[in-house]
DNA sequence: ATTTTAGTTTCAAATATTGGAACTTAGTTT
DNA sequence: AAACTAAGTTCCAATATTTGAAACTAAAAT
């Protein structure tokens, strides 16, 4: 049998359950997971035991209910420590930040959504650990769009495809032709701007990380709000920010590089 | 066949997979994870291939590596917000951070291990995402032995099975005797003292956090350096200590509690 | 040019996964 | 209290997946 668009076997399901649970606000029953899974019942029940065992979901026996496990807390330690490109970028999102004087973002793509990897605000550093693994979505950002425009042909069809094109606010482009003529702008102006597309009041300037053979990796970001600076003004940091994301796609270069990005 | 002390069929061995990739610092070759590896070696390259078409591991072809995967950060975000005892116990911790000026840390057992998924400290803030997913060995950490102490039988003989009582220092209760007899005082105590077991000049009280029911669900401990103080000063912070590890634990009762601990 | 090492593929045998259906609880309703 | 319902758990034969020895290929070393 086929399973979905996924192949991979039981391992590849393990994980599209554990998506499932990461997807609900949290703590979940096995009948709500149930009632929206493609797998029956003692399928999806034996998968979601064989990954408590594992300490990849914890288990609430007096609320029956799943939740994320610990476990992934530690293994993402090392992916992030390593194999993000946190550790080249940090010194220049760092610099950047301090230049700007506002909040810069690091991000990368996970399966068709925008995950930011790092945060650096010189004035509150406080929420850099709330903020790291956050997603977005990748059409309604700025740190999303700079990346999809940078795509190959073949990966940036599939991720248009994947996203939902759900319209956060009036300006969110909401279909994927608006997108796509967006992209090309974008693509020969090299910065993509967020004109509070995805939250009302939050405006951003982004640009690809590019490796020397071209090859889109990540995307940082400056964001501020409406209320101390307009799009102008954003524009005018451009040469500071595409020396920055320079310096993090050479060093990047030499570096281990996710093949599924 | 019965594979090893782990069960879980083809999931329950691609996490080990993810455990082993994840111990080593990092980019790793496919022999070398072969080389002590239980198993066979197609069976490990096709773990490893799913695992990466899964995100879960990312492979650089050019030097033919593989390291953690981003997919990892997403789904620990989840865990680290919702499953953990970060979002009960910040508050708590903060408070406690500014009574006694020191570096207060959280922590959950994982495995055997110290997980440290909180940290909270005055004057540096800074590296809190660097120290959050952090392991440490829990024989000698003041976290890691407040939690031992308090384990039921069963529990605590299985972590004490898992301790490589590897002697860091020369303080290290480098055997299993020693620890028990620890464990003793410490159970009659009610906290654990880390006098330089671990890391020289760095000394630690630790409480566990118990529920209302005696279940420990993780340790809080305020950390300092032998330049700047003495055990005899920590134990001047011991009520403090106890009345946050009280609140914590009063309110995670009402909290999903991880059944692998 | 030959050997060695590292990585990849094959394929029949062995095994684990599957899911319909039946069962057990726990919680409602009559 | 008995009957009903919904949620969670277990069975087991059919079936798809995983397994791993061995064969193969590519690249590096001799």
């Amino acid at each position: 049998m086929f399973d979905g668009p996924n192949g991979d076997g039981t391992v590849g399901k393990a994980m599209q359950v554990l998506d499932q649970v990461s997807s609900f606000g949290c703590p979940v029953r096995f009948s709500e997971l149930l009632a929206d899974s493609p797998f029956p019942k003692p399928t999806l029940y034996r998968l979601l035991q064989t990954l408590t065992n594992q300490g990849m979901l914890a288990f609430d026996p007096e609320r029956q209910t799943y939740s994320m496990g610990i476990r992934l807390v530690r293994l993402a330690h090392s992916a992030w420590r390593h194999s993000s490109l946190v550790p080249i970028a940090r010194p220049h999102i760092e610099s950047l930040a301090e230049t700007v004087g506002e909040a810069v973002h690091l991000a990368q793509f996970d399966n068709g959504h925008v995950l930011f990897v790092d945060k650096y605000k010189v004035t509150d550093m406080f929420d850099t650990l709330a903020q790291a693994g956050k997603i977005a979505p990748g059409y309604c950002t700025g740190v999303g769009k700079a990346i999809l425009a940078f795509m190959t042909e073949a990966q940036q069809n599939r991720s248009l495809d994947q996203q939902s094109y759900k319209a956060y606010t009036p300006a969110t482009l909401s279909d994927r032709t608006a997108l796509v003529a967006e992209l090309a702008w974008i693509r020969k102006n090299g910065v993509a701007y967020d004109r509070e597309e995805h939250e009302q009041g939050i405006i951003s300037i982004a640009s690809p990380i590019l490796t020397s053979k071209g090859r889109v990796v990540g995307a940082v970001s400056i964001a501020t709000s409406t209320n101390r600076y307009k799009i102008s003004d954003l524009k005018k940091q451009k040469p500071y920010l595409l020396k920055c994301a320079n310096l993090i796609g050479t060093e990047a270069e030499s570096w281990q590089v996710p093949t599924w990005s």
